[in-house]
DNA sequence: CTGTTAGCGCATTCAT
DNA sequence: ATGAATGCGCTAACAG
């Protein structure tokens, strides 16, 4: 690979002057010899090398982002579509993407390696919890990150995510529109964070629309369509006129639980019963029935996170640095139509 | 953060001592200078910067592996775990995953910035086809990668892939033994390489089972569920009596469109009509039927992927550069029991 | 406007 | 066995 010396010796200039071309610092040359320097960055095909100038400039222009390996059976529905955009967005912003791994006994160990060892300019966290040693490792440390998710309420830090109570309580207002009265809701457990917004949308919703909540139609399971399965095998032991007509499913692989048993067991899933999920995972529409869920906007949950990065690292004030993003109901088969 | 001088000074030492003692050049230094190196490390808490370290080994240890997006409704179904763990397997190597994105206009054009600007040492390529313009382009460079996926046959580079041939004529002489004998496939259209090989294992266990090969048995079709979908009604539309029994088909999603088809068509699959997929997409144990599916070995591939790298990036002669790995048979309900 | 030069942090050669 | 000095490729301060 050529370098800025090879440029300079056939534009027949001096190094400074190719470098303050490049970078167009416009005060430092004369139009010609601009010509001659692009001229000769074309003959010899030159590109700037990226780690002088990173070490040069104390960066890496390197965002780090950590994915989590998930216990068979379990699988992050948009993981995909998020590290996509993820990607594209940081290109856009002149980033790229270090994806890295940490140890689950040890979270923090795998960011402050890439910290100390200079590898990366900033972090993106994704799910994110309560008392998230990572996010309390970066707060420590006083490193930029944004967040993908929230955690303790107290902590101040910035972050974008979906309102899933906002999500939730649109969810059951638009079965409630359809003529379901009796709407349960499987949530996570409650050391969730984004779980208990989920809920709590549950909950705002009975509460606006004058419905009685009932707490055994409020469960609390895992991410599993096990979980799924086993909250309406729970809700169908009660007497037939509490079945719930209704199921608000935390995320789409519960709800696909929800539907798996509920057709096992005869009932008919999105006629008279109804299914919602959450995630919009790609697969949902090819469900049998096709699965009604809120869709998370992952593009917009990315470019949001991007932008606020280079906010930060540019050190520009934050705007706003708590961004809520409203999912979008997809209306499909497994709500059925009005009762 | 503290740099090598730092250690020098409260070592009392100079920073070649320093180096020496941190990269093992044990020549080069005495034992008590060893325990007064480390210990003035510890107390300043120093780590090695990278990027002036690769600046001087004019290396990276990055990795560079693009993500594509693909059209709504379409999906890489173990993207994931594939992302996962290839960077895994890199950290275990030392090295980290650099995400980018590509073009489709031009994708060689994201590889060339990549390293024009010394930003990667190596790319892993996937999703690759025939006449693929990525890996043509990484040869005419002779630029470092290994690919997951083949090309042209008479193209030599490394790679590693799925034995789709061996894993469908696994799967046909599996759905033999269950007594089936019109088995139909869906393939994907013929430019698609990783597809052809697939259909050859389809040709290749009838020929050996002596079963006799229909044309209208073989159809071609995108990767979609609408495709698995059409393929499915086509079939139906013959007489009855050569409507087939088992229906392989050479992805997942094209699985799901048959067993969507079948399903509101009241061919009752899993029970005397059988569908096996291909690459166990991690939602395949929870559809109903369940879908029996070739599993690609997704761990190993990038661990092979990533030990190729690394003889590629130490000068080591490559012990096998073409590895094709076996998928491996997971029987759910889809496939049903014998006939 | 242009060129010379000093570092960024590290590894390594060459003296001692 | 140790330390001084050089250079990786680049940017930017400074001198001309």
């Amino acid at each position: 690979m050529p370098n800025i010396k090879d440029v300079a010796k056939a534009a027949g200039v001096s190094i400074a002057t190719v470098s303050y071309v490049l970078n167009n610092k416009s005060a430092f040359y004369s139009e010609k010899t601009r010509q001659l320097v692009l001229e000769a960055v074309e003959r010899v095909g030159y590109t700037p090398n990226v780690t002088a100038r990173n070490l040069k400039a104390n960066q890496t222009r390197l965002i780090g982002y950590a994915c989590h390996h998930l216990p068979p059976g379990q699988f992050n529905s948009v993981l995909d579509q998020f590290v996509y955009f993820l990607t594209q967005e940081a290109e856009a912003a002149g980033y790229h993407i270090l994806m890295f791994t940490f140890p689950l006994d040890n979270p923090p160990s795998a960011y402050d390696d890439l910290i100390r060892t200079g590898q990366v300019d900033a972090f993106v966290v994704a799910s994110t919890n309560l008392n998230d040693s990572r996010i309390r490792f970066l707060l420590d440390q006083q490193f930029p990150f944004v967040s993908f998710g929230r955690a303790n309420s107290e902590w101040d830090f910035p972050y974008v995510d979906t309102d899933g109570e906002r999500g939730i309580c649109e969810a059951v207002k638009y079965l409630y529109s359809l003529g379901h009265e009796r709407i349960a809701m499987i949530g996570w457990p409650e050391e969730s964070i984004s779980g208990s917004f989920r809920v709590a949308g549950y909950l705002r919703a009975h509460h606006e629309l004058g419905l009685p909540l009932r707490s055994e139609y409020l469960l609390r399971a895992e991410h599993s369509e096990q979980a799924g399965r086993a909250a309406l095998a729970e809700w169908l032991s009660l007497p037939r006129s509490k079945w719930p007509t209704a199921v608000v499913a935390i995320d789409d692989l519960v709800a696909i639980g929800v539907m798996n048993e509920a057709s096992e067991r005869g009932l008919p899933v999105g006629e008279g019963f109804a299914v919602v999920g959450y995630d919009d995972m790609p697969l949902g529409q090819y469900l049998r029935p096709s699965l009604t869920t809120m869709r998370q906007p992952i593009a917009a949950i990315c470019r949001n996170l991007i932008l606020m990065l280079e906010d930060i690292l540019n050190q520009r004030p934050l705007e706003n640095p708590c961004r809520l993003l409203p999912p979008e109901l997809v209306v499909r088969a497994s709500s059925g139509g009005p009762l």
